[in-house]
DNA sequence: GTTCTAGAAC
DNA sequence: GTTCTAGAAC
């Protein structure tokens, strides 16, 4: 049997579409990936068909504090990891109406994106790429394991290899993306991402979308909110975990300034029209 | 993560 | 008056 490496290698030179081949997908699940299961799927559909339905009885009053809508997002979003872990170990049981309304959740997006073969650019026997949904440069996607590891807290020493495979994985989508432009790309993490499910962010430092609109999508990327790839494997072997500096949060919201030149601009439509002259 | 919108800023 | 942001809601 053809291992799923050289399927990889085929698709990666263009001589099979990975994101259209059967054969491709066949083999890479029989290369040790967990095929996804009905149940799965099923839950699949229920989270793009109907992404907000099953919120409509838990409304959070519009005065309660900051905190409060932390401490709830982070409730909600750990309750709707834990659903999901069941699930994969479960999927012979019959679903019970908790498990759709988790699955649902806007935080858990990223698992549904992987699994779904229209969405995946890359795969094999660890991880699968796809294209953020709404990419913040020009080229950007996500890079992200098989395996689930919530985010960055859960990562451990055992995982130093997998983290390396994404990276090294990374730098093949850069060497081989479509146009031959020398823009420059960073490949890191968010310290604090608002999706379930740890993944690489692979971005070209043109920063040109519409789909960037706000200092939060702006700092998220160009402070020290953005982990890079490097510097977490650096942590994974020397402490054994990632830790995350207390105050990483306030880097959303220091004044907007240009990765290039340092220089602050004092709104998205003027640090858009100055990026202009830089790219 | 995004969308929506009140009200701040101009 | 318009532009833009920040925070609630999902």
């Amino acid at each position: 049997m053809i291992k799923c490496h050289s399927v990889g290698l085929l698709a990666r030179r263009g001589i099979i579409n990975p994101s259209s081949s059967l054969i491709y997908r066949l083999l890479c699940w029989g290369e040790g990936q967990k095929q996804p299961s009905k149940t799965k799927n099923a839950l699949g559909s229920k989270f793009k068909e109907d992404p907000t339905g099953s919120q409509s009885g838990t409304k959070r009053q519009r005065e309660s504090t900051s905190e409060d809508r932390e401490s709830q997002r982070d409730a909600q979003s750990m309750k709707a990891d834990k659903q999901t872990e069941r699930i994969s170990v479960s999927v012979s049981h019959a679903d019970s109406p908790k498990t759709n309304e988790n699955a649902g959740h806007w935080s858990q997006g990223l698992k549904t994106s992987m699994q779904d073969p229209k969405m995946q650019v890359y795969k094999d026997d660890k991880v699968v790429v796809i294209k953020d949904k709404y990419p913040k440069a020009r080229h950007h996607w996500l890079v992200l394991p098989w395996q689930s590891i919530p985010s960055l807290k859960a990562l451990r020493t055992e995982h130093c290899d997998l983290v390396k495979h994404m990276q090294k994985v990374a730098d093949q989508m850069i060497q081989q993306r479509p146009d031959c432009s020398s823009v420059q790309f960073r490949t890191g993490y968010h310290a604090i991402p608002s999706m379930s499910h740890v993944h690489l962010h692979v971005i070209s430092q043109d920063f040109d979308s519409p789909c960037l609109k706000n200092k939060k999508h702006w700092n998220s990327f160009t402070t020290d909110y953005f982990i890079e790839s490097k510097d977490v494997i650096q942590m994974l072997e020397t402490d054994g975990k990632v830790t995350v500096k207390e105050g990483t949060s306030e880097l959303l919201k220091l004044p907007l300034r240009c990765h290039v030149c340092r220089k602050e601009l004092p709104t998205i439509p003027a640090l858009k029209e100055h990026l202009k002259s830089h790219f």
